[in-house]
DNA sequence: CGTGCAGTTGACGACACTCAACCCTGGTGG
DNA sequence: CCACCAGGGTTGAGTGTCGTCAACTGCACG
């Protein structure tokens, strides 16, 4: 693909928004495209830090090993989402958590050369990475926030967060979703995220098939988070 | 005081390590001294943001506060941490979070005005920023790991957590705490906590005197994070 | 046709929350 | 001087949400 493209592709995102073609060439200097099929790991929690990654198309879930065993999904990262831009700044970082693809993906893949050459001298994509990772770290710290409330609604939390990510495409939930990924998102068990998707379910306020969720109702979804 | 006897003091944290006093001086222009006693609130989630902070002694509490007004505290601020770094970025930003101060505490101030002036542009600092940002990630990550551990590991793990920010000063935390502010760190009631730390005394392995904890055996602690 | 993944349901029990007392200390005011 | 209050800490009894364990369905895939 032609750099003058891949511009035009990725300028719709906030990070690389009105760049100079000489600028930006120099950002992606090094670049491949990768496809991953659902649950392949682009990056493993533990491997050696030779790359970072933009979202193309897809989702990824951003993982984390309990000692016990059991998975925790830190984040979900959509299109235009940069994955391991943080340990970039280690000369032989680690990735500290697994990125796994659900549903087919594609990213755009920069070696860290390109990292150390052209993005840590550019004030302005130190300063867009910075905000990005603000809206991440906010995330992190609503879940937090949530940590105390019931179930229902935590899991109600989370269902109206990705569907706020999901831009005009409806009311369908932009990624194809288990009830275990919601169990490791929300915190809980697979047994006990069942029950609460039946009874919304049951409700007439949401609708699955084939992993893939359907918001009927946001409002009232809204309302069990705000009673009582 | 003299610049240069506050780069002699600043230049112990990593953020400020190795700068020329020209380039230090203009990462703090218009700074200012803070004194805070305990319980005065440094920022007040929702107050525009004109600000960031540099803690220099004492510790603040990160403190969100959740729809049933509850608090949660997001993290332990202490020296060397920046305050309110993130939301610099936006022009008409707010204040996500309030900051509050726990035993007497002291802060570098310094205005908008200078991070927009000295910091955006300078590549190393905004570098350094989201180095220091990485790891309060980290940390937030680490909670939502452990959001489904017991209460006697989390409480367990925060205590070791904050041991490990204490420096050689030997067994004692760095930050007086109360029941009240353990619970909203781990996201559990006072009287819950109180039963737990309860046992920890018992078996010799804490001891609490006026809000001040002391470690007896860490060891025993990691032990209990491990087992089962 | 067996294997693995996703989803589901029921019975049982435990951990932690709720509510309600109560103690102790230090400060403040009549 | 004593009463009162607020903040921190503690304890007990009762309750409920959610985790654990176990069994079972349906489906896709090689």
């Amino acid at each position: 693909m032609e750099v003058i493209q891949l511009q035009k592709i990725l300028g719709e995102y906030p990070l690389f928004r009105g760049l100079s073609l000489e600028v930006f060439s120099d950002l992606i200097a090094g670049h491949r495209f990768r496809n991953l099929r659902h649950h392949e790991a682009l990056y493993e929690a533990g491997d050696l830090a030779h790359s970072f990654a933009i979202v193309l198309t897809g989702a990824f879930k951003l993982v984390r090993k309990t000692p016990n065993g059991e998975d925790v999904i830190v984040y979900f990262a959509t299109p235009g989402d940069v994955i391991g831009g943080l340990v970039m700044l280690k000369p032989e970082g680690v990735y500290p958590i697994s990125v796994v693809a659900m549903g087919n993906s594609t990213v755009l893949v920069l070696p860290r050369a390109t990292y150390v050459s052209a993005w840590v001298g550019n004030a302005m994509m130190q300063s867009r990475l910075t905000s990005s990772l603000y809206s991440r770290m906010t995330s992190l710290q609503d879940d937090k926030a949530n940590s105390k409330l019931s179930l229902q609604k935590r899991v109600a939390a989370l269902l109206l967060t990705l569907l706020d990510k999901n831009e005009q495409k409806g009311s369908r939930l932009p990624i194809p979703l288990t009830r275990q990924e919601i169990a490791d998102s929300v915190g809980a068990t697979v047994e006990s995220v069942i029950r609460c998707m039946s009874e919304l379910s049951q409700l007439g306020l949401v609708r699955t098939e084939d992993r893939q969720i359907e918001i009927l109702r946001a409002d009232r979804i809204a309302e069990i988070l705000k009673e009582g």
